[in-house]
Parts: structure tokens; C-alpha cells; sequence
DNA sequence: AAGGCGGGGGC
DNA sequence: GCCCCAGCCTT
């Protein structure tokens, strides 16, 4: 046995979890009636977000889609209109490629092998393990946030848990104290106490039932773990958004890029201010959409934070006297409609001012 | 190994 | 303002 492990004493480790665990559980709508369809929704719906804000997006899916044949069949545009709002949108793009994939390949059924669900587009290193454990009871590690944070106290670890050798190793540790006999339960547990009790900020130690197996504890440095480098800062882009209408009295929305930021999401039409200067509006909106406008009248500015940017955007309205646009990334929307498509949510505080 | 990829909430 | 959240994919 590894060194470090021998700080605990195991099976006294999972009787202690995995008691509490069943007494303390939460309440959540992927635990009722679980299925593995259930369980890898839940799972691609949970990266990098929270719970409460998961829970009704959730239930709305499974009403839509509650079956791995209702999604695969499903128009993309619904499912991003599912999503809307959820935000990391390839996670949905991701979710019904490796679903039709399920269904075409695997006659419906799940994968319950590493080797298939990891082929499996937008299932990685945690995914996979979280659904053989969950969903499969497989004693297999799912190492997430809350797992390298819990362990990293527990063992004590000090090395960068944003580095990969240092995930591979808590992984490792996982693998040796998992229960063989809930595999299930002990994994759900571990991000239970994460999420409620071992929290990043002022962990309420008092309440946890491993509290005596934590070497960060006994040092009294839980709340100097685990050690993590900094997020680099944001870039700023500045852009003019316009609200452009007809005299029919609708407005041009426009389809994003198939790939990278909010892709095959729709927004009102966005003009570069690095690459394009004030007062050339109009002329690189006629050369590049064909559409010939006239400024109307300045709206609000608008500053949106992504993790890895900074939108500030000058919202402005304007008017054409045309209602035909030649491009299919391109269209004429009455207010009403605009509802159908899906909108980053930068876009949808515009709404206000059609 | 590093960067792109959303949005919300807590402090 | 900063940090974090049941991470994955691409380069």
C-alpha cells in the first residue's frame, strides 16, 4: 500500500462515509428512479455548475427527451433551447452526438465498460468513472472538483491539484479506499461532503463524519488546501450590438459559427469594434450581411463576463427598409417568435428593448 | 501543459 | 472584484 494511505485506516473510513451518506443524502431529482440515461444527463448537466442551478433544467430534459431515442431523434436547436442558459453549450452538442451514437451502435443500451464510454464524445476521465460507479456500481474512481479537494485535505496532499500528475495520483488513492460493497454510494458520498460540509471556503469540520481520519484537520490547515495556481485574467472585446428592424417591424438575428464560443447559438447582429472603426458601421454591415442601415439611436451598454473573456457591448438600435436577407446565417424575426431560438443570455438582456 | 469554453452565486 | 462549481476538447 502506498504510503500516504496509511494515515487511514480504510474499511473504518467507509463505514464512517458511507453511514452518514445514508442518513444525509440529498434529495436529488437523478436520484429518484435512476437509470445510467439519468445518471449521464445529471453528469454533463453537473460539469462545472451547481447543483440548484442543474435541478430544473434537468427535469425539464427528461420531460422533453426521457429516453436515449427521444434526444438522438430530437433537432439540435431544441436541445440547445433546452440548454439555453446552462451555458458550456458543446456539452449539448457533445451529449446527443455520443446519445445517436448510443443508439445506432449500441441498440439504445449504455455502455457499461470503460473502454466504450470513453470513446463516447463529451465523456472524459470523470464522466466515465462517475457513470460505471453510479450508474453500473463499479468500484471506479470519479475524480472531480469536490474529490480533489476532499482527498487533498484528507491526505493531505499539497501539490497543484490543477495539475494532471496530481489528479493521476488522487485518482490512484480513490481507487484503493473505494467500498467494493457501494461503490455507488461511496462516490455520491464523497461529492455529498464536498459540497456540503468539505467546502472550498470555512469547511464545517464539526459535521464531518471523516473528521478523524483528515490529516489536514489534525494540522488545522483544511482551509490552506488544496493548493491551486490562479485564473488568468479576462481579455476585453468591445462590440457594438444592433437592434436592427423593418417596417414590417421585425429584427435581424443572426446564427453564430458552428465551433467555438456560444456556436449555433443566435444574437442580435455584433460588430468588432477592434477590427472595425465607429463610424464604418454601416459600410462593413452592407459589405458583409447586405443589409443597408441607418443608426437610430444609442440603447445601454452592456458588460457580459465569460470565463476566458469580457464582452462590453454598446447597444445601439437602427433601422432598414428592406425584409429579405440572402444568407441562410441570416434572418428577419417578429418579436414574438424570437422566443423560439436559442439566445446567449448576454443577448436575451437585450430583449427589453425591442 | 495550456487555453477555450458560460453562467451563476458566495463573499 | 475573485473564486468556485459533479470537466472536456483541442492544440
Amino acid at each position: 500500500m502506498n504510503k500516504r494511505l496509511q494515515s487511514i485506516n480504510i474499511p473504518v473510513f467507509q463505514t464512517d462515509l458511507l453511514e452518514w451518506y445514508y442518513l444525509n443524502k440529498r434529495d436529488l431529482p437523478w436520484r429518484r428512479e435512476p437509470n445510467p440515461y439519468k445518471t449521464w444527463v445529471s453528469e454533463i448537466m453537473l460539469q462545472q455548475t451547481k447543483v440548484d442551478t442543474v435541478i430544473p433544467y434537468f427535469n425539464r430534459f427528461m420531460e422533453k427527451y426521457p429516453t436515449v431515442y427521444d434526444l438522438a431523434k430530437a433537432d439540435e436547436q431544441d436541445v440547445l433551447k433546452s440548454w439555453e442558459g446552462l451555458g458550456y453549450y458543446s456539452r449539448a452538442r457533445n451529449l446527443q452526438t455520443a446519445v445517436r451514437e448510443v443508439v445506432d451502435t449500441y441498440n439504445g443500451e449504455i455502455p457499461n465498460n470503460e473502454k466504450e464510454l470513453a470513446s463516447l464524445k463529451g465523456i472524459g476521465p470523470y464522466t466515465k468513472g462517475a457513470i460505471l460507479s453510479i450508474a453500473f456500481n463499479q468500484p471506479v474512481p470519479a475524480v472531480d472538483g469536490n474529490v480533489l479537494r476532499v482527498f487533498s485535505r484528507i491526505l493531505q496532499i499539497e501539490d497543484d491539484i490543477a495539475k494532471q500528475s496530481t489528479k493521476k495520483e488522487i485518482e490512484q488513492y480513490v481507487g484503493e479506499i473505494i467500498s467494493h460493497q457501494d461503490p455507488s454510494s461511496f462516490n455520491q458520498a464523497i461529492m455529498d461532503l464536498g459540497a456540503t460540509i468539505c467546502t472550498p471556503k470555512k469547511p464545517t469540520c464539526m459535521f464531518c463524519p471523516v473528521m478523524e481520519h483528515c490529516q489536514a484537520f489534525q494540522h488545522g490547515i483544511q482551509e490552506q488546501l488544496p493548493i491551486k495556481k490562479k485564473a488568468k485574467k479576462q481579455k476585453i472585446k468591445q462590440y457594438v450590438v444592433l437592434l436592427i428592424r423593418n417596417d414590417q417591424g421585425e429584427y435581424v438575428i443572426e446564427k453564430r459559427s458552428d465551433q467555438g464560443l456560444l456556436a449555433n447559438l443566435w444574437q442580435f447582429p455584433m460588430v468588432p469594434l477592434d477590427e472595425v472603426g465607429i463610424d464604418q458601421i454601416e459600410q462593413w454591415m452592407y459589405d458583409k450581411c447586405g443589409i443597408d442601415l441607418q443608426m437610430e439611436s444609442d440603447c445601454d451598454n452592456l458588460k457580459h463576463t465569460f470565463s476566458h473573456i469580457i464582452w462590453e457591448m454598446d447597444i445601439k438600435k437602427a433601422s432598414t427598409s428592406q425584409n429579405f436577407l440572402n444568407k441562410d446565417s441570416l434572418m428577419f424575426i417578429a418579436k414574438e417568435e424570437i422566443d423560439n431560438f436559442p439566445f446567449p443570455v448576454s443577448h436575451q438582456k437585450m430583449m427589453k428593448f425591442l
